[in-house]
DNA sequence: AATATTTGCAACCGCACCACC
DNA sequence: AGGTGGTGCGGTTGCAAATAT
């Protein structure tokens, strides 16, 4: 029994067809997606389905809304755990889903790939005389050589709410999914002796201290163009995308709010580029400056 | 203001795994 | 044991919006 092709749909989802899909995780709970199809309800393959509800229709979902500065940070530290296990990374971030993420990673890797390119030599061709260049394959293997420095391992917590939800080391170990809260705080799997259950009780989000980056060092040997960059740059956004540097120093201070989880998030509305965010604090990166930090181990 | 380029998102595809018969 | 259908996952692509020139 095949079913004709034009009698399957593809392409954007319909509002009625995803009320009708609702409708049927209402009656019949998230499975049987197949059956939707073959009890004639939608012309969508099960997986489409799926797919639409797990992506879009599932609650809970923050759709439409930029990755915190936290979540980068999670999302880098996680692939560089895991890999890419998208779904698996995803299960630490409450209310993303494994096509957030593999998104999310993948718009950095070319951004990265791009910035690399630029700097590599061909100062004139830029991606920009090529408009398919982000489908070159090529881009993506640049990104999973760039160095992750060692992130600080220690527990926290991105709920909106974060300040009332402990974020004891018994949750450090789960992802989101597998925690007892209705609505479960994100954490992380990380291992900093220096930041205990206790900090992260006794003070909110933006008040939990991360380690200063220190002064680079004369031995680091940046370029003199990337250390110029280096000096230009915030402390705070050097770690927020690469986690500090390791081993050099350990003093820690105060950092600033990271982040504003509730003005960050713009619910359908696209957010200006311009703001100083770890994106655009990639594109501030000559390409040489990777070349002196060492890679981590790959897991 | 118009055009070109880049970006982010949504959705599709192919493959792998699993359960059931 | 092998076939089949359902599901999940990672990679890829198309397109509209945002941004740059």
């Amino acid at each position: 029994m095949e079913v004709k092709r034009e009698e399957l749909r593809k392409g954007p989802w319909k509002s009625e067809e995803d009320e009708v899909l609702l409708n049927h995780v209402k009656k019949y709970g998230p499975r049987d997606w197949s059956s939707i199809r073959s009890k004639g309800l939608l012309h969508r393959t099960g997986k489409s389905c799926r797919l639409r509800w797990v992506n879009k229709l599932r609650p809970n979902l923050k759709n439409g809304c930029k990755f915190t500065v936290e979540e980068e940070r999670v999302v880098i530290d996680l692939q560089a755990q895991f890999g890419n296990k998208w779904a698996k990374i995803a299960t630490y971030l409450a209310g993303r889903t494994d096509n957030d993420v593999k998104n999310f990673w993948s718009s950095r890797q070319k951004r990265l790939a791009r910035i690399l390119q630029n700097s590599s030599g061909s100062s004139s061709s830029s991606s920009s005389s090529n408009p398919k260049a982000r489908r070159v394959k090529k881009e993506v293997s640049v990104f999973r050589d760039v160095p992750a420095l060692q992130v600080p391992v220690f527990c926290y917590s991105m709920e909106e709410n974060a300040s009332a939800k402990p974020c004891s080391s018994s949750y450090s170990q789960l992802p989101v999914t597998e925690m007892p809260f209705s609505a479960p705080p994100v954490v992380v799997k990380q291992e900093l002796p220096s930041f205990d259950s206790d900090i992260t009780q006794a003070m909110p989000i933006s008040q939990i201290p991360f380690p200063q980056i220190p002064q680079p060092q004369p031995d680091l040997a940046f370029s003199p163009e990337s250390q110029e960059l280096l000096s230009r740059l915030d402390d705070s956004y050097l770690f927020n995308v690469f986690g500090p540097v390791p081993e050099i120093g350990s003093q820690l201070s105060l950092g600033p709010p990271l982040f504003d989880p509730v003005s960050s998030c713009m619910n359908g509305a696209r957010v200006v580029r311009n703001a100083v965010t770890p994106d655009t604090f990639f594109d501030d990166f000559p390409a040489d400056m990777f070349d002196n930090i060492e890679p981590l181990p790959t897991p």
